[in-house]
DNA sequence: TCTACGGACGAACACTGTTCGTGTCAACTG
DNA sequence: CAGTTGACACGAACAGTGTTCGTCCGTAGA
């Protein structure tokens, strides 16, 4: 029988060669298109939607096929941010300008991320030795070289830096995008300052009082603080 | 033969109710035997490790036991770092030590978080109303305006304080426990530094050169330099 | 004593990452 | 040109995940 139902495969296949368009002639599966899809889910689900499965289903295939080409999820990962990476601009270290251009690259990568929710959390498991981001490590630390700060303190302030735009990136995905409509977890800047405002004023007097000042900063106006405050600091 | 096997199970019912000991009388399952379980797995294994199964396997019993208790995975991880955040102790504010104060609070948020690897990650999701962040959060209130530091930039320096802790702990719990001897990823500090130098010098000169700056940093200088550049710029 | 009710839990669902073995098509080789 | 080889595609499966449903049972209240 098996014989049977191979011939009848044949004949649909033949059935389907008499179609004016061959099947489509599935063009091959490569590192690029899977990195190009995974990007487009990640835009528009978000990154806990980035899946080996859902990736293969787009690029209308099965799982499996994604392993001939990355290795891991993991892997996958770290193309991603190594791509998202490779978007930021890196200015030419002008002396007088090095707080600002260090802030503007720091931003940059910020909107990368922002752009595409969640994927900051892969970016703070990300090989310590990857490429891309090594290139980012390299233009901010010519910026401050420039900037007349000393090679250790530099160092350290970058590390300093690209965590914290991880973690701003990571907690303002997870803020917004957590589920729609959710009964809990979406709530707005009124209903926090709100309960804060219902806290016992006496075990968090000033948790109370300045409930407002805990809450405010539009935009990315405590990313743009943040930063200054560490460049200050040197 | 419903019937049949089930008088065989009351036959072995009594069997069992022979022996001097009652089947343990199996105490009932409360939020804190959870939350203890669940630590306990997370220190020994790793947050990765941390799954209802286990816990539910660890207590005896199964995962559906456990939703009568804790509505999600998420609020269980909430109730980690809160029963984490409660270990801290809060100084009383002190306006000539105030830095050194900030500093050792946050330094004591690292440590509980390092001493659970990978727990950071459910701090970054954690729900930012939660009462006992918001005790953390008050009392480094309490150090900064007792400081002299103005409200708005108090709240906005603890913001950053608190997100970089967390993103600090993120980063050295999957340097290092990402998986038992794995080829890859698990890279000491020598094998980076000799990476670092095998850059084409005409892309990265400032990698390069200053490899060794950027790998530099023992037990936890980085930590504290970090959080003293936010201080001294205010 | 009977009833209601809340906790415990077995089984299942819809997912996840990953691997194994097989198939198939292309490009080298004789 | 015929034949072999090797890389890629992929169906099926495995072990594991969070979560829900329906049923059981023991205890507290009427």
């Amino acid at each position: 029988m098996k014989r049977k139902s191979s011939s009848r495969e044949e004949w649909a296949a033949q059935i389907a060669a008499l179609e004016d368009v061959p099947p489509a002639r599935k063009e091959p599966i490569t590192v690029d298109r899977i990195v190009t899809t995974a990007l487009a889910l990640v835009e528009a689900e978000g990154f806990a939607a980035l899946t080996m499965r859902r990736v293969a289903a787009a690029l209308g295939t099965g799982p499996a096929s994604l392993y001939a080409h990355v290795r891991n999820k993991a892997e996958l990962d770290d193309l991603l941010i190594g791509t998202l990476s490779r978007n930021v601009s890196l200015p030419a270290p002008h002396a007088g300008r090095w707080r600002a251009q260090f802030v503007d690259v720091c931003g940059q990568l910020r909107d990368q991320f922002l752009h595409y929710p969640g994927i900051a959390q892969a970016a703070l498991a990300a090989a310590p030795a990857n490429l891309d981001t090594l290139r980012i490590t390299e233009g901010l630390l010519a910026i401050l070289l420039k900037g007349g700060v000393e090679p250790e303190p530099a160092a350290w302030t970058i590390d300093a830096a690209l965590l914290y735009v991880s973690a701003y990136t990571v907690e303002a995905s997870l803020r917004r995008h957590p589920d729609r409509d959710e009964d809990s977890r979406v709530v707005d800047r009124d209903e926090i300052l709100a309960r804060l405002r219902m806290l016992p004023i006496s075990r968090f007097p000033h948790t109370v009082e300045h409930a407002d000042k805990l809450n405010s900063g539009e935009g990315h106006e405590r990313f743009e603080f943040a930063l200054q405050l560490m460049l200050k600091g040197l």
